[in-house]
DNA sequence: TTGAAAGCGCTACCAG
DNA sequence: CTGGTAGCGCTTTCAA
């Protein structure tokens, strides 16, 4: 282990103090003489600052905790990815702690990730209610994905607009003919999703759609649990529906597998509607049909106001992502 | 903002100094009396060490760099997310990083990672012949996950013994009488000792099926291309296999699409062989067989590698896993 | 068993 | 425009 060169090096190397190398290297000041001069003693010496140095010296990171649920959930895998790809490329970096789908994890990991004293934090949170985020949004700015933390109001968030969302999908439905649909909502370990079930509800009446609700096990069913549990309820009390309407595209996939597995065709017999557009829904379809919110917009829109809000020191702004209706697959007729 | 209390802070409330109180807190030294007191004290003003100031004093960050050449493909999104979760239960943290499928970005992010003076590196690489392995190997422990870095001797990895693997899946299918198959190469080589091409190559010799060996576009090419790509090579010079033996589950499910553009029915007219047993196979198939290896082994295997490796100061170890064929769904007839 | 003090490498204030 | 220098919060000798 070769050590390596410190600001003291550079500075001595140029023939001047480490304030002025230090001012140099970041272009703050100095002559463009001095400047330069420092920078080749930094290149030939192979010197990068040390950002652990840095960080104790200015108070501040550079890091982002990133906070998920359950990524178990594929957009929400994918939503890890991708805000880790954004951080990057503005400069910071990011620690993702992924909960697996347990309220008490959540609460550990954030404990976990307060300590690592990040400049901020992304939420994709298991339980939005809790009162932890309230703690936490006081002393980070917290941006949230995908919904509210009702208990944190100086917490930022980026929402879907799922009631402009579901008038799209009940009315592209109606429109086909559909009189019943099932409609499986996303699971919550704590708190039931009563916003999502009256807009479901709201949505289906004013179309004329019955609906029946269909409640999935939790977050951390494996995949085949999720499936059958799909192809019961598909016996049970959503038989003879001609439209399942999943509120995440994960269970969406469930959903087609269910369908095969009670021999019902998709799209002939049964139409499958999924409320995300992940990218692998090509591979998984056909006869998949998906609503996108435009995975970038919500990815920009999160990371660009957490980081207005770490840099000018202002509380995290809340912006609504607006959604398209984009029919990858085909929708059956109605039976 | 809430100033945090600091060391000197606990210190002063337990009435001891600074370095009783750090030794009371890590349990290293002082009388059973002091460390209750000085615990107490910290319970009491809720102090946490500041991760930061530690790794200034101690020269180790708790860090792990994690970095994978595309995290499109869905097995090194896995990877990414058990790795993450495998670390953090282990008391450090994991730094994302993703190539995206570019070497040039691969390089740009490397250089970011070392910036960041990690403990350790865990890499899922791009080009595993590339220049830059070498240096960082030396620099850091470093455990390469699916193939050797032939360049940096000094580098731990975790392979699979592809050997076997392919042995077990021509068998499998050599038994059930296919005689022409079509495979499917990933972008990265992946074995100890010699390309997967020879592999194929040797074992269909083997078992006397003939093979017609298809080459993906990069990785960087979304679902739609990959799944056109795949429908062209099976109306072009891998008309009329009876497999499809793909070397990475994501290909495995693009060439389930594939199938369907080309109107063939899986496994009715086409089987579609996978290689790594993704957990989202089951809501993709049916009609995939898939390879296992194990993915907590895997995950293990280099984690605890690495932290061996950092703990003790040692070399990281080399490891291989041992293949499962595990036939999820079925596998068709010959044709 | 305890404490004073010297760093770790960098930033930022304040004089010159 | 430049250079001392005092921290940032913790760990770790070395003495007491």
């Amino acid at each position: 282990m070769v050590k390596r060169p410190t600001l003291q090096d550079v500075a001595a190397e140029a023939g001047v103090s480490p304030a002025t190398a230090s001012y140099a290297l970041r272009g703050q000041r100095g002559s463009d003489a001095t400047v330069e001069r420092v920078r080749q003693a930094a290149e030939r010496l192979g010197y990068d600052a040390d950002p652990i140095a840095r960080a104790l010296a200015t108070g501040s990171t550079g890091t982002v905790g990133v906070l998920c649920g359950s990524t178990r959930d594929l957009w929400q895998q994918r939503l890890a990815v991708d805000l880790s790809r954004a951080l990057m490329a503005r400069g910071r970096h990011a620690v993702v702690a992924d909960a697996d789908g347990d309220p008490g994890r959540e609460r550990a990991l954030l404990a976990k990730l307060r300590e690592q004293r990040p400049d901020g934090l992304l939420v994709a949170p298991l339980d939005p209610d809790a009162a932890h985020w309230h703690d936490v949004a006081e002393r980070f700015p917290v941006v949230c994905v995908g919904e509210q933390l009702p208990r944190a109001p100086s917490a930022g968030a980026v929402v879907f607009d799922n009631d402009a969302g579901m008038a799209l999908v009940f009315d592209h439905l109606a429109g086909l003919g559909h009189r019943r649909v099932a409609v499986v909502l996303t699971a919550r370990p704590s708190t039931p999703d009563r916003p999502a079930e009256d807009l479901v509800r709201r949505h289906a009446a004013r179309v004329g759609v019955s609906v029946v609700l269909v409640h999935p096990p939790p977050a951390t069913a494996d995949v085949a649990d999720l499936r059958d549990h799909l192809a019961a309820a598909l016996a049970g009390p959503a038989a003879g529906v001609s439209v399942v309407f999943c509120l995440s595209d994960s269970l969406a996939f469930a959903a087609l597998r269910a369908a095969a597995v009670r021999g019902l065709a998709v799209p002939d017999d049964l139409s499958v509607v999924g409320f995300e557009d992940l990218d692998v829904a090509d591979l998984v379809g056909p006869g998949l049909t998906t609503m996108s919110w435009g995975e970038e917009t919500v990815v920009d829109a999160a990371v660009g106001q957490l980081l207005v809000s770490i840099e000018d020191d202002v509380a995290p702004a809340r912006s609504t992502i607006a959604p398209r209706l984009v029919v990858r697959g085909t929708t059956g007729p109605a039976r």
